[in-house]
DNA sequence: GTGATTCCATACGGTAGCGTATGTTATTGC
DNA sequence: GCAATAACATACGCTACCGTATGGAATCAC
């Protein structure tokens, strides 16, 4: 689990992101964090000020990455539906390492109900994502206003089933994408 | 609050959906209900053997009540589109007294992640509600065996964004449903 | 190597909750 | 009205965690 036996702050977030996806925000504890990482909180004490402070930091993390995953998006995809589907496909694949490579969207989702911090930094993602959306379905010649907001609704509802198991994004979103298509104009 | 000094075990109950919705499953202790009812945790331990009886108990009656919602939404509307978007908007709308008066399907589906139990309940759910948009959807012509997923994976994302104050079921479950009209043979 | 700095271990007082035990009040049967 | 019982209050020992304080070990500068 540790390469060495120092560790970084980015090995602490890291266990924070497994805690958080695995137990939930009440996982995110400096002592159990410590002995999953096999050390104790004197380490922990001494990277971050407090609890809070770590929290902060874990979502500094993943609004960063987020936010690198809408811009990917954007600029290494042609246009259109596959674009489109990029995103969303991006959104739902493997997550890097600094997020223990575990899926912690559906967690941060969950973290959300009971953090304002959290709360306010997901709906931000939301309306980035939703207005990304928004401009690829528009550019499909969609232009029903309330469109995206379902469009979105359903790759968040799809990556929660498959974080559940009882779904699959990797035939869900297929799904919807010829619902999309079939209503676009031309097809 | 309350009307009666005297409190049932479905008063109890209720503050625990409150408690839930409000401050998600950890709020779900004794001491801390029973402070939100203006008592002491005497009561609790009177009507419940312990925490994990009570928690049993809420999902039971969570349980129960998604299973009569639709049961509802089949018998009591006609057919097809009408009968899809009325189960929709069912699921979507006020919560009964029982759940404390507040949309809690959000909270479950947090509470999912960290408790097995709950995690299988919902998966019962998901897999109910799941065959039914799948009859209604074929009613409609609409056979493509991953778009029920899909669909429901909308409306579930759809109820998301509702309860984190980023979306309008109202305005787009009709999006929604405009789009697999669109899609659907003879539109 | 050795001194300074970085990183971690341990011990401590304090808070909060669990479940039990036992006492106290309210309500009911009659 | 008065047992009997249902419903609640209070006190207790226990565990787990927080954040601090301080000492010790590992690593780096040179």
């Amino acid at each position: 689990m540790a390469k060495s036996s120092r560790l970084t702050k980015e090995d602490w977030l890291a266990a924070g992101f497994r805690a958080l996806a695995t137990d939930g925000p009440a996982a995110l504890r400096a002592e159990a964090l410590a002995r999953s990482l096999g050390t104790t909180k004197g380490s922990f004490y001494w990277h971050f000020k407090d609890l809070p402070d770590y929290k902060r930091q874990m979502l500094m993390l993943w609004r960063t990455k987020v936010a690198t995953e809408v811009i990917d998006a954007v600029e290494k995809t042609p246009s259109g539906a596959a674009q489109l589907q990029d995103l969303l496909i991006r959104a739902a694949g493997p997550a890097p390492a600094a997020f223990g490579g575990r899926a912690i969207e559906p967690a941060v989702r969950a973290w959300s109900l009971t953090d304002p911090d959290v709360k306010a930094a997901l709906a931000d993602v939301d309306a980035i994502r939703c207005a990304f959306v928004a401009k690829l379905l528009s550019d499909m010649g969609l232009t029903d206003p309330h469109l995206p907001q379902a469009v979105y609704a359903a790759y968040l509802g799809l990556d929660d089933l498959t974080a559940k198991g009882s779904g699959d994004i990797a035939t869900g979103l297929p799904a919807l994408m010829t619902l999309i298509l079939r209503a676009a104009p031309g097809n």
